[in-house]
DNA sequence: GATGAATGAGCGTTCATTCAT
DNA sequence: AATGAATGAACGCTCATTCAT
């Protein structure tokens, strides 16, 4: 597998990019300082002129790559969401019983995230600080719909696909398995927030992640299908 | 009670306006037609020089009120929970049984917004519009703890606060009255997002609003203290 | 003479303001808190606003006072060398001799201010700070002239005739009594500047004023009429 | 010699700009007008904009080679004096006399102004003005120290280091060489500036120049070393 | 393909001032 | 006489972008 693994690329969605950033230096170094950068001074004050300060090169360079600065941001957010969909199924393909694998598929997407060795253009956990910071902002936009219509937030929305058949699987009956899985996705980013900066109306202190408060969900609002 | 509610206000944090908007003609100008310019163009797009446009006033003037648009936002987020705490208290203090309590809650915050008559300067689906789309963005800084201590986001955690009182009362036992107190709070304004936008991984089709998913949720996660 | 000095009162030419600073509590206030505002953050950055927020008064309350900030520089410089005149003649009038009178002078001059416990409204010592570091912004300006005509300056260039006046009467053969007045003047407060902001170019450290320099000049500029 | 000066170049501190003003065509054109508006219209009502609709070029590109004009006034102050200390080598080299040399230093320091053919795209002689009229603007700001620390001044501490050493020269006894040095340099701008405006307090009337006054000075100032 | 230079447009802000009370 | 509210005009600056090389 680890062999499989070699030519391993997340696929982002081609209409997010001019050029390719994966395809040459100069693109992996926009990716890696980008997300590096977004993190340090969040995505309001994040500009070209002031990546391309970092990365030694001109902003005019950067454009070449994307069109603007809110491409980019998609970039990167599909891209982890992307990786969080391969993990997901490596993570749960050997998995037999349906909920544990909605179990596993629970920590996959709501324990802290770990530096992925693999991809080294890519620093994984800030980039996740990002998806909880910045990441709604991709889609809290008046061209969300224009922006859909292109395809740009397919990963997102294959991912909640996935958890929601993971979900299905386990209770065909249940109502919502959507709901529950956008729940469990965009809510497990919202618990990390509010537990790092709203301490007073969070459960989720002394390290326990919401993973729990999701576990338990799961246990109670599905019946299992063979009851 | 009519008469109780004559002189009604929704009272917002303090350091969150340079002058009282609503202690002047002009304040409330800049309230309603603010709102309802975020609505229309999006709180990206939206300046205090556009603002004063459409209230044919310098933008100066504005800055009289508010020290900038972000300060504003906070401020009608803060007045929209704020307002949200009311309706919650009017519409179960004469409840006496919990769950049903919790229950009326939730339609309080999930279901579509509707006109409120006393609040002449603010057109509450417009607002309640920008909630969905915009107000995540009055946190989602890097001045968050920053305007955290000045209390900007009281009204929020008071909210968040009374809700999880509610599922306390329901079940004493249950561990994450606040995750599930914010999951609602927050998850309603994503599911309205999500099922107008992203209509392909919803359940909440067909006029089938976030409520009953999150009955749903309590009705099974809860269990009642005398049982 | 202390008695003579009760009712003591540096007058200043009256062009300068539309409202007598001292003939009311708020324009002492004004004048008071005024120069300990633009000792502590300089003049650029003063502004009637700042101003108002200190003594809690509406800027436009000022605008009563002063017609505009440049005003109100010159009339606290113009304050300042009135009272450095009226210093050097209570600190000169006795001294018969001409050399001793215009070294006596040279020690009003450039002598560290101390504060004058007969003016309450005025902190001498932050004003001296000002004449320092903001006083030549008075007069290099576009409109110099003009205010020259107004009689802006005639504080200033009294003292200056005074100064010329001793220089010619210790030798009424020197050419160049008044370049030597004002350099007197203005060189002192220049050499002040220069000792505590560039050190590497002065020789006024450890505590020696430009004193010694002025006196040491005269001494050897001057010739004795009688010689 | 000519052949020598064909490359000549004033040298300024590097950090006083952004892109080197002298690298451009763009960047001379700043320089040249930038010289022209501010000795028209003075530093205070001196804006990048006014100079963007001179050079016919947008403010934004003038920002490119400068921080603020602030930072301008420095640069072209900080040249002027580069400028000066390159003539007074010239000047003063071939004399062998101390006398005569700070005699000639005087001169060059205290002598108007005139046009330099060798720098064409500098205005000398409005350039000179704006030293009367402006320079000490770019030190009299709460940020001198800061300033200085980044070696803002050195061209004029430079200067007057090498008056002084004249000084010396002349007299190594003398107990100011610092203070008579900036007495000079300051001195005789002040001087220019008096017998301008203030034509009641100055000996400089009838085309005497300040020249005059200094020589007296360093005359009866300095003893022969070997006297 | 990458870069450097230059720019138009507009934002956020403040100032100095006036007007009405 | 003093104040509070409001404003017009401009400043300083930066962004996102384009063009020429």
């Amino acid at each position: 597998m680890d062999e499989l693994l070699k030519n391993l690329r997340v696929s982002v969605n081609e209409n997010l990019y001019l050029k390719d950033p994966e395809s040459s230096e100069l693109g992996k170094k926009i990716i890696r300082n980008g997300i590096i950068l977004i993190d340090e001074i969040g995505f309001e004050d994040f500009t070209f002129r002031k990546l391309g300060g970092v990365i030694k090169s001109n902003e005019s360079s950067i454009y070449r790559y994307f069109e603007n600065k809110h491409n980019f941001l998609v970039y990167i957010t599909s891209w982890f969401w992307g990786w969080k969909e391969f993990q997901l199924l490596l993570a749960t393909n050997s998995i037999k019983d349906g909920r544990n694998k909605l179990n596993k598929a629970i920590e996959v997407l709501a324990l802290p995230v770990k530096e992925d060795i693999r991809f080294k253009h890519i620093d994984e956990v800030a980039l996740n600080n990002i998806i909880i910071n910045e990441s709604s902002k991709s889609y809290l936009t008046k061209k969300v719909d224009e922006d859909n219509d292109q395809g740009y937030f397919m990963a997102f929305k294959r991912l909640a696909e996935r958890v929601s058949e993971m979900i299905k699987e386990v209770d065909s009956g249940y109502k919502f398995p959507y709901s529950l899985a956008t729940t469990i996705i965009n809510g497990s980013l919202n618990q990390h927030f509010v537990s790092k900066h709203f301490p007073t109306i969070t459960d989720c202190k002394d390290g326990i992640a919401p993973t729990v408060f999701y576990k338990n969900m799961i246990a109670n609002l599905l019946k299992a299908d063979h009851e």
